[in-house]
DNA sequence: GTTTCGTTTGTGAAATTTCACAAACGGAAT
DNA sequence: ATTCCGTTTGTGAAATTTCACAAACGAAAC
């Protein structure tokens, strides 16, 4: 690649950390950061203008705020700083009081040894100086070398390597292996990822209470918790003395009355996605977790009971529907027609049709949630079956209607 | 756009078209033919070499086979050349006779006043010779523009007034109704386009058996009519005697157990698009009465009964959730337990799974099905729920599994 | 050969669903 | 106010489904 500036001003020995950041500072004008790979601080500029809350958290504790790192792996701007080895821009994230920088990885080879940011919200930085910063990348590599940070630290390790395995950052199961190994970590033999996402952030009394609540479940072992701002991710696996698949739902149901009795934690929503065997499959274990979630979210009714994603039925698929549906809409004759006899005569029947065929076609349920008579249901489905010109034997019927009349609850 | 040679050989003015095409022939080396709007046919050149059997089909009834017509309209080819006014290369098309060809169209404007073909079979065209064509389509406008070819005849544009419906090649819904009045057709109020696949190629003789089947039917009032070699495409609308979207189904099964009774022509598959008020939408139904065909190829006994699309019921939406399975693959639990059972315990759990559910959970419907005693098919739900964790008094679960289940047998 | 385990079939009673019919109800039109 | 029409509710009988239990079956293991 063609740099884009004549000279390379950093293309000279530095003693320190501290020298090379003086002469970063110098060219760009602007607040400048060197981390280690594992986001903990090296060194800083003492530039005094555009620092945010983010750097001066990571400044006073010599460390980058979890929550920050968190935010960073899921906005996946931590993955995508691993695989270039040029700068990226790094748009503002208000929440965790970071303000519009850019950031460079430290490398040597493949390895990532650290990252340099900087601050440049008062003056954007050109497309040169940030082939600058590449230079000043490079400068760094020796001086980190020096700093023999390869012993990594377990603790510090064990964050990275959990986002690693949900954003699907491992390419083949032996790499994966390797790291459980490193982090002297068994690997468990089959696990699922756990989602809550509660109503307030999460507190550090909070998270305390959740470890406690998980410790004591006796449902199920877990193997990696990560919080974040208001949600809670756990990978995890079986209770050794119930190996089945059912304890994942137990577990979220258990966990959520149990915050609600013990600590009067309310409005917990809790998902997990399948259980797998091999680690390769925590991204879409993940995936799962999350779209349960945002299904509870869309429809909190019909999904009120649904923890685990093989739970989600038909649902799991209606995005894709709605997606077929917007490149070639059709309207569902039947439900057109209901909707319009509805409309005219003061009748309930799109409804009914809805609660009948959700709730497995059992006429008692159904006319009990409705508030009305059997017969009268009976009545009503007879004339549902008239006005729709539907099959309410057909169990392909009746499940197009009830996907379309879910679709159209979405709209 | 720039043109590709210096000079126009096709600046002067000609007498006839015979004289502009003994040019173009001189000019390309190739058989050329030039025809109207309608594709009759108007002049061509004498060549020797090179003449395939569409060519002369041509020739001989001075128009073009309707079988070409048809086939040229649903490979897109016509409206290709209707929208550009540059030269097209049209691939062989075997079954119709057609030999590689290039053509294009001849224009005033925005309107087309006919074509040229020309079979470069032999020495495939170059782009400057293409380039030269399209001079020759403008040496041809003015000729054409003298034989006053506005004078539409109505037998000739029905053919392609209907392939544009089905196209969607009309824009408004006024465009259309012009059509109607210069055609002198009036417009049904509503619509279906019904489509037909024969086993064997439909004859003179079999297509009189049909018109007089239709006609003598009382069950629906038929618009247009098309046969293109296996298939058999209407527009029809409901009899005014049953002014009801049932019909299409009723005719369908009518005509398909006719043509066997009467003349036993058998394997006949029919099926039939949303009944629609506006003709702006008479492509959407043809598009969804292929969808029929096709599924019903795929689900030979699933929906042997079905022949209106609105009665696909989640078929219609199958090959939506086969897309997104392929991009995000997900094994459902339940299956793979069963399967896995299955085939170590010598049993049919799987397939005793699709017959109840596909069946509207009837359990005795199932178990005549499965050619089993009802407690056997109860003995082995309750196993089926066991060993695959499922639900199966909730809809939605038993929507996703069969769907999974049907999916599964596309693989 | 015997045992074991999971599956299939038969029996019968209890529970539930389905259906026809009559009556009541209530809004809209006359 | 009356009538009409479509809807709701109640009643009861018939049909069907569900369930528990016993016995038979058959393949695989001992």
């Amino acid at each position: 690649m063609k740099e884009l500036h004549e000279t390379n001003p950093f293309k000279k020995p530095f003693g320190s950390l501290n020298e090379l950041i003086d002469n970063i500072t110098a060219v760009l004008g602007c607040p400048v950061t060197i981390e280690d790979a594992n986001h903990r601080l090296l060194a800083y500029s003492s530039h005094e203008d555009g620092t945010d809350s983010a750097r001066v958290g990571t400044i006073i504790s010599q460390r980058v705020p979890e929550k920050v790192i968190n935010r960073l792996w899921k906005e996946k701007v931590i993955p995508r700083l691993m695989q270039t080895e040029t700068a990226l821009r790094i748009p503002t994230i208000e929440e965790i009081g970071l303000r519009d920088r850019v950031a460079i990885s430290i490398r040597k080879n493949q390895e990532v040894l650290g990252y340099i940011w900087a601050v440049d919200e008062q003056k954007k930085l050109s497309a040169e100086q940030l082939s600058l910063l590449k230079d000043a990348a490079g400068a760094a590599t020796p001086l980190l070398l020096k700093l023999h940070l390869q012993r990594k630290r377990k603790k510090e390790n064990y964050q990275d390597f959990f986002w690693q395995l949900l954003m699907g950052h491992y390419q083949s199961n032996e790499e994966i292996q390797q790291q459980f190994y490193e982090l002297q970590i068994t690997m468990p033999a089959q696990f699922a990822v756990l989602v809550f996402r509660f109503e307030q952030e999460i507190t550090g009394k909070v998270e305390e209470q959740i470890t406690y609540l998980i410790a004591t479940s006796q449902k199920i072992t877990n193997h990696f918790l990560i919080v974040m701002e208001n949600e809670l991710i756990l990978i995890a696996s079986p209770h050794p003395s119930q190996p089945d698949e059912k304890v994942f739902k137990e577990f979220i149901s258990y966990f959520i009355m149990e915050m609600d009795n013990r600590f009067s934690i309310r409005g917990i929503k809790g998902s997990s996605g399948t259980i797998y065997h091999s680690f390769d499959r925590a991204e879409t274990s993940y995936q799962q977790a999350l779209k349960v979630l945002k299904l509870k979210e869309q429809f909190p009714e019909d999904l009120q009971k649904v923890f685990h994603y093989h739970q989600l039925g038909i649902f799991q698929y209606l995005d894709a529907i709605l997606k077929e549906k917007k490149t070639s809409p059709y309207e569902h004759p039947a439900i057109t027609k209901l909707e319009n006899y509805d409309r005219l005569h003061n009748t309930n029947f799109l409804e009914t049709l809805e609660v009948f065929v959700q709730h497995d076609s059992n006429a008692h349920e159904a006319a009990r949630l409705l508030f009305v008579h059997v017969n009268t249901l009976n009545y009503r489905l007879k004339r549902i079956r008239e006005i729709g010109d539907l099959d309410l034997k057909n169990a392909y019927e009746k499940m197009a209607v009830l996907v379309d009349l879910k679709i159209r609850r979405l709209q």
